[in-house]
DNA sequence: TCCTTTTTGTTGTAAAAACAACAGACTTAT
DNA sequence: ATAAGTCTGTTGTTTTTACAACAAAAAGGA
């Protein structure tokens, strides 16, 4: 358990407590740690959290497929992110998605109702988890009204350009890397793969971008 | 500011709190009321935030216009609920959708950094607001979570049926009112007005739903 | 290394959406 | 009551997307 403290130092919700704090708050908020193996379900659509998850390591996709087999992408979790929150806060509510492992990874579960509820051991520090969960959540709500301004474009290369001017911004330069692959992307962006791709290449030609793989620059 | 009371303890971020309590909060809070005219801004695109807005009465939406003039209604606000506050908690981070009254409003603004510091007056309630604020966060995030599912649909008849169905599931009932003309719908959805009502037409000729202005029901 | 599987690009066709333009119904203000 | 403006439905055309099918390239495993 130790090793992963330098992980959750790391994270937003525990951003500006100490080290034994965390340590000791692990376990006032039962925390248990779970690997996966790629392609493994941490939750799935219709079940109910009492805890919130944490990335320790590896790769997280929170998506939702429809009756009709079509997948949608909603957000791509990378380490010390936190993820579920919203469903286990207000855990009356079953989950509207699925998260499925990318890649091998370790995930760290906290309950939410010993957070939320005064700490017998008198921890001081919930408040202060308490109002760094409330900026983490801002800042999810933010990256949601991001993605919506993207994929509320009307044509494929539109959302295209919305999303990878964004991502330039993000990483502070014309060239940078995305977590998605091709079809990922697609899903991501809710639109057909082969078209996507094709609008792409097009781009390319245009001399607007250039790629290789996931990598891309922007001219 | 008496007059408002009423409405601030029926509000997710009062939940629980005593009427003198909300009183005594209002002005720890710096807590100001305005008034806006149909049309006016509450806030806009790229301004930066320190309060964040309770609708009191009236109705807003946040909405963004990019740059060939396409609409897109990221959410309609509706009395006694929370805007801006995404912004707001996080100042450092500039507005990214304007929000504008669509009818005669009075918005109540509330000063963050004094809800999340320490309170001179030591406020127990302080902390009780935050959790409140937490939940109402996560309320938030799940609602653009659900608008994500609609506008991930692929055509239009999917997005107006993912929409709607959610409505009348809102609503409890197959009978329901939307906040929206078609023209708002259109920019809400992320289609075109005239395709959409086109769709809307054939899916009553169809014998799916009915409607009468933007009053449904699904059959 | 070779074979299998996955990923990506390419093309053609059918379906759907955007766009534009307009008419009738309904509102609103004078 | 009338005129101006707004909202909604309708139609035809153009553009874009989805879908399907396939080939080449890349990745992964035996």
């Amino acid at each position: 358990m130790n090793k992963y403290i330098d992980i959750l130092k790391h994270t937003t919700m525990f951003s500006g407590i100490s080290e034994s704090d965390i340590q000791t708050m692990t376990s006032c908020l039962n925390a248990n740690f779970k690997e996966y193996k790629k392609g493994e379900y941490i939750f799935r659509q219709g079940e109910y959290l009492d805890h919130f998850c944490v990335l320790i390591s590896g790769s997280v996709h929170i998506q939702s497929d429809d009756y009709w087999g079509n997948r949608s992408i909603v957000s791509q979790v990378k380490p010390s992110q936190m993820f579920g929150e919203s469903y286990a806060v207000s855990g009356s509510s079953a989950v509207l998605t699925d998260a499925v492992a990318t890649s091998d990874c370790v995930v760290a579960f906290f309950n939410v109702k010993k957070l939320m509820t005064v700490c017998p051991h008198a921890c001081s520090f919930h408040s202060a988890v308490i109002q760094n969960l409330l900026i983490a959540l801002t800042h999810k709500n933010r990256a949601l009204m991001q993605k919506l301004t993207h994929i509320s474009k009307r044509t494929t290369r539109e959302k295209l350009i919305s999303y990878l001017s964004n991502e330039s911004k993000l990483n502070g330069s014309n060239s940078f890397s995305i977590p998605f692959n091709r079809q990922q992307l697609a899903d991501f962006l809710s639109v057909d793969r082969s078209a996507m791709s094709n609008e792409l290449c097009k781009m390319r030609d245009e001399g607007l971008l250039t790629f290789d793989k996931n990598n891309f620059t922007l001219l």
